[in-house]
DNA sequence: TATCTTCTGTGATTCATTTCACAGTGAGAT
DNA sequence: ATCTCACTGTGAAATGAATCACAGAAGATA
């Protein structure tokens, strides 16, 4: 399994979540089209995206759901669990806690930071949180890779830096900044002020045909 | 000016946004390769994002700031506002507000809902909420083509309806829910669940050459 | 004025992603 | 036992987006 793209990654996490919901209701076998109009894509997006994680379908029968579960966790999810850093512990970073908090099978916050002495020393959500000039030490002993990054938009691009270099290799960034980092980073932006922007745009401009 | 995509309205965005703080720190003028670094894209995007909404440089000086967030504006801005609803105000939806309180030129949250009554009837952060039950009433009379979608994800589907047929043009969905809606309806996903999925599976496999 | 340099604007190209379309398959019907 | 139908798997084609690379422009310099 060489490089697959950000875009199937994404597919392929909805799709787990509807498989969840289609178990949840007792069905084992769903066929692609069934999928993908769940989803909102094509049928045929859908066999190439699960033909490339190398899984199969019987040809009468559709997918096993079960199986296809189990597919897409061993291609999304680290085995061993991925542990993750809340860092700012604003109005967003604590909206965000319980949203996490929910049951994902691997990720799991496992420390809030905060430069506010105010906001630290305390567990949150089933989550300890610690002030900021810990960050580096707590990262490193917890071997966290994965941060969500609710800070200010002024503080986003050193945090960032702070972050990167105590080896944290992917952020999920909140803050309204464009964030410079090493390209061992991976970064993925949230950024609100852009989307509606962006959905503004195009809803006035969008006649459908 | 015909169909500009959603991926060069996103990066007009950006562009706006650093041009803002470079127009804050005195400059007047700016290269493709100088915009292009701040907002981690190649120079040759730039030109050719900034030739598509049909804006020129000098060869010499480069572009001129308060010109192409003049020009920026002209396509991403509706002139005469543009009213956002925001829906659902558990703790997401009320972190949003202050964000999206902040200063831009057009676009402004000018009413909120909930179902829950206790949080309803008030204003917050200058805009006012109000029962769910009065959200078509509202939306229609107020003109509102935009929304923001924090409701639970179980309530998502029916919500997106609601709005949709209120009139309801682009909303920005925070729900862990596939919305199906009619196709003149612009929906734009924030999905963290999923993007902490990607950033987590592309840390973990990402090796950079 | 002539030359040099460094920029923009853009056709052509490359690269990435999605869709098409059809051969192959197997369960169920007859 | 064979036929039929609706599905999967996938090469090929189409579409979409980013990059390349260079002609042309204009300030700077002498």
């Amino acid at each position: 399994m060489k490089n697959i793209t950000g875009r199937t990654i994404e597919r392929l996490s909805v799709y787990r979540r509807l498989l969840g919901k289609l178990a949840g209701e007792g069905r084992g076998k769903v066929y692609s089209h069934g999928l993908a109009a769940a989803a909102g894509v094509t049928a045929a997006q859908v066999r190439r995206d699960l033909m490339e994680i190398g899984c199969s379908g019987n040809t009468k029968r559709g997918y096993d759901i079960e199986e296809l579960v189990g597919f897409i966790g061993d291609v999304l999810d680290n085995p061993a669990g991925e542990p993750v850093a809340l860092v700012g512990l604003g109005n967003l970073g604590r909206a965000l806690l319980p949203f996490f908090a929910s049951h994902h099978p691997k990720l799991k916050i496992v420390a809030s930071f905060d430069s506010d002495p105010a906001k630290t020393g305390r567990v949150i959500h089933g989550c300890r949180s610690y002030p900021a000039g810990e960050l580096r030490r707590v990262i490193e002993s917890e071997r966290i890779r994965v941060a969500i990054l609710t800070v200010p938009a002024a503080a986003a691009q050193e945090v960032a830096g702070e972050l990167a270099a105590a080896g944290v290799r992917g952020i999920l960034n909140f803050a309204p900044e464009t964030l410079r980092l090493p390209e061992e980073v991976v970064v993925e932006n949230m950024d609100m002020a852009i989307a509606l922007d962006k959905i503004a745009c195009l809803a006035r401009r969008h006649r459908p045909e």
